[in-house]
RNA sequence: GCGCCUGUAGCUCAGCUGGAUAGAGCAACGGACUUCUAAUCCGUAGGCCAGAGGUUCGAAUCCUCUCAGGCGCGCCA
């Protein structure tokens, strides 16, 4: 069944180009040693260029010894496709393809046969991809850091999954270091405040407010019980239970903000078997050695800078290696594919991780590691401070109070991850055109409120879409038509961007196909047409919007 | 010092595996609502694609170097 049919076009085009050739070779036409292996056709940047445009011509010339627009007119002569109305010859010797418009009426009917699976593909052939992301510390609520990293790491899944990858997302908690124990001590210094005592708080310690919250739980549940215990009890329930109660919390934000894992994976699990197990193989491979009194691993033998230490002099594993152990275990799981979101205070490590994929045996391209720029939050023209250090960020919670959840997600989306990303606060909530966000579900409440005008007994049965030429009507259909291939696009670059580039593309396809055409008319043969197209776009809206996990509203 | 990311219109950014006259939004200016939602549309203006070399039919895109900004370079996690 096709479920692209641009994609279906595409390499139909490539193949009469392919049959052209050989036609035009056998008839002693032209002269060429082999045929091309790959024919490049893309859609032209300028709508008058056509519908499709192929350089093949240029790219021959030089081995056909011919001038190129001379090899374009053979190409042309020989070319026979239905589909193509005309094809001509412009520029250097660009051959210029316009299609019948059939096509883009079948890709109408083709969204309304398929309706919210229209955009899925095959593309993955079901191949089994993890996506790894957040996987903040649970020693305090996510912030704005973590925001943009969790967006891009779900809706790229969501993108990939579309495309036809069988996608599992993952957070790693890193729950066994000891910055889980500071946790525990923070809320116990707490505690003991909360209940009387006069406590200086240490430096090394969490210091933010919501460990007082915590402690303030830890006192709901045990009273004043815990200062009866020995210290290293406390400590443990102590610790216990603010792990919990951090973890409950992080769930609870990113569930807020329609983020949903397949699995949450704990570090404590891999200690200490996998851990020793995953060195045991590295070792076997003689990837390992003793110095100093550590034991390290070998990552420069993978092109990483330095070796690295795994074991401390003093026995204790380092973060190394826990997450040696953990990409073991997900490997060992059989993912095609181990997608990392990263932020990029971290990007360092992906040449000891890449180093690591590949001592155990897996090609290091099997990791793939995708780092997000860091994220400046704006306030009246402003940047708002914000350091760890000072304890002065702001939580994802609350720039999702302020701005809302879709706007939100549309901005931490909206531009390329490897840029540094402006998160303009006023603008993300301001109710204007301004507001990409709006822009692009305004134009679904306006199909609404079209479908909502029009008399219940008139309906787009029968009708004859050929009536669809205008312009504006064009345009629309194409964009509609494309949306398979952005789903292609996004998910074999891993840039989920393009999705919102394309949604506000589409809006204002639309807006102009609002402003110029009425679907309500005398003619009811062309109001007929343009509902039919109507629905096929709300169609598509409603369908993207999905895919960005953002609420299509009927009415604004 | 080394590595990664970025540098495109006044601002924020697109520009896919190299293609034709480099685009969009905002801001500025001028227009369009007795008609399906004006949270919209149309028009005008705005550019040495940081700089210099190279690769080729053809470079914002690929390579080298320089400059500027961000982030990293632990027996921290």
């Amino acid at each position: 069944m096709v479920k692209n049919l641009l994609s279906k076009i595409e390499n139909e085009l490539k193949a009469g180009l392919q049959a052209a050739l050989k036609s035009a070779v056998a008839k002693g036409n032209l002269i060429l040693d082999e045929f091309p292996d790959e024919i490049t056709v893309e859609v032209p940047r300028e709508k008058e260029h056509g519908d499709y445009a192929t350089n093949l011509a240029l790219v021959l010339a030089s081995r056909a010894k011919m001038a190129p627009r001379k090899l374009a007119e053979i190409i042309v002569e020989e070319l026979e496709l239905d589909f193509v109305e005309k094809a001509h010859i412009a520029g250097p010797g660009f051959i210029n393809f316009l299609f019948r418009k059939d096509w883009l009426y079948d890709n109408l009917r083709l969204i309304n046969e398929l309706g919210d699976h229209y955009g899925e593909l095959d593309y993955g052939k079901g191949e089994r991809v993890q996506i790894e992301f957040v996987s903040a510390n649970p020693t305090g609520p996510l912030h704005v850091g973590h925001s943009r990293g969790a967006v891009v790491g779900d809706i790229l899944a969501r993108i990939m999954e579309t495309a036809g990858y069988d996608v599992s997302k993952e957070y790693y908690i890193n729950d066994a270091g000891n910055q889980m124990e500071i946790l525990g001590q923070s809320t116990l210094l707490r505690y003991r405040e909360a209940l009387g005592e006069d406590i200086v708080m240490p430096e090394n310690v969490y210091a933010g407010d919501y460990v007082k919250e915590i402690a303030n739980g830890l006192i709901e549940k045990h009273g004043e019980s815990l200062l009866d215990k020995p210290e290293g009890e406390q400590l443990e329930i102590s610790t216990e239970y603010a792990y919990q109660s951090m973890l409950d919390n992080i769930k609870n934000d990113l569930a807020v903000f329609g983020i949903e894992f397949d699995s949450w994976f704990s570090e404590r699990k891999l200690h200490p078997d996998k851990i020793e197990e995953a060195i045991a193989v590295l070792k076997e491979k003689g990837y390992i050695y003793e110095k100093e009194d550590a034991i390290w691993f070998a990552a420069t033998e993978f092109g990483d800078d330095k070796d690295r230490v795994i074991i401390k002099s003093d026995g204790a594993p380092t973060y190394l290696a826990a997450d040696m152990a953990y990409h073991l275990d997900k490997l060992e799981r059989g993912f095609a594919k181990l997608i990392n979101v990263w932020g990029a205070d971290h990007h360092g490590y992906i040449p000891r991780m890449k180093a690591v994929v590949e001592a155990f045996g897996y090609d290091r391209d099997t990791l793939e590691v995708i780092v997000v720029q860091m994220v400046t939050l704006l306030r009246d023209g402003k940047k708002v401070p914000m350091s760890k250090r000072a304890g002065s960020f702001v939580t994802m919670q609350e720039v999702n109070e302020e701005v809302g959840i879709d706007a939100a997600r549309y901005f931490y989306i909206m531009r390329s991850t490897d840029s540094h990303f402006d998160f303009d606060l006023d603008l993300a909530k301001e109710e204007s055109a301004n507001n990409p966000v709006y822009y692009v579900q305004y134009a679904h409440a306006r199909i609404h409120s079209i479908l909502a005008n029009i008399e219940q007994d008139f309906t787009e049965e029968g009708a004859d879409l050929t009536v669809l030429t205008d312009e504006a009507e064009i345009d629309l259909m194409k964009l509609l038509a494309y949306f398979p291939e952005e789903v292609k696009l996004s998910a074999a670059s891993r840039e989920p961007h393009h999705i919102t580039s394309y949604a506000s593309e589409l809006a204002t396809a639309f807006h102009g196909f609002y402003n110029n055409c009425r679907v309500i008319t005398e003619d009811d043969e062309l109001s007929r047409a343009r509902l039919y197209l109507v629905r096929a776009a709300r169609q598509v809206f409603k369908n993207v919007l999905n895919l960005l996990g953002i609420t299509a509203p009927d009415q604004m």
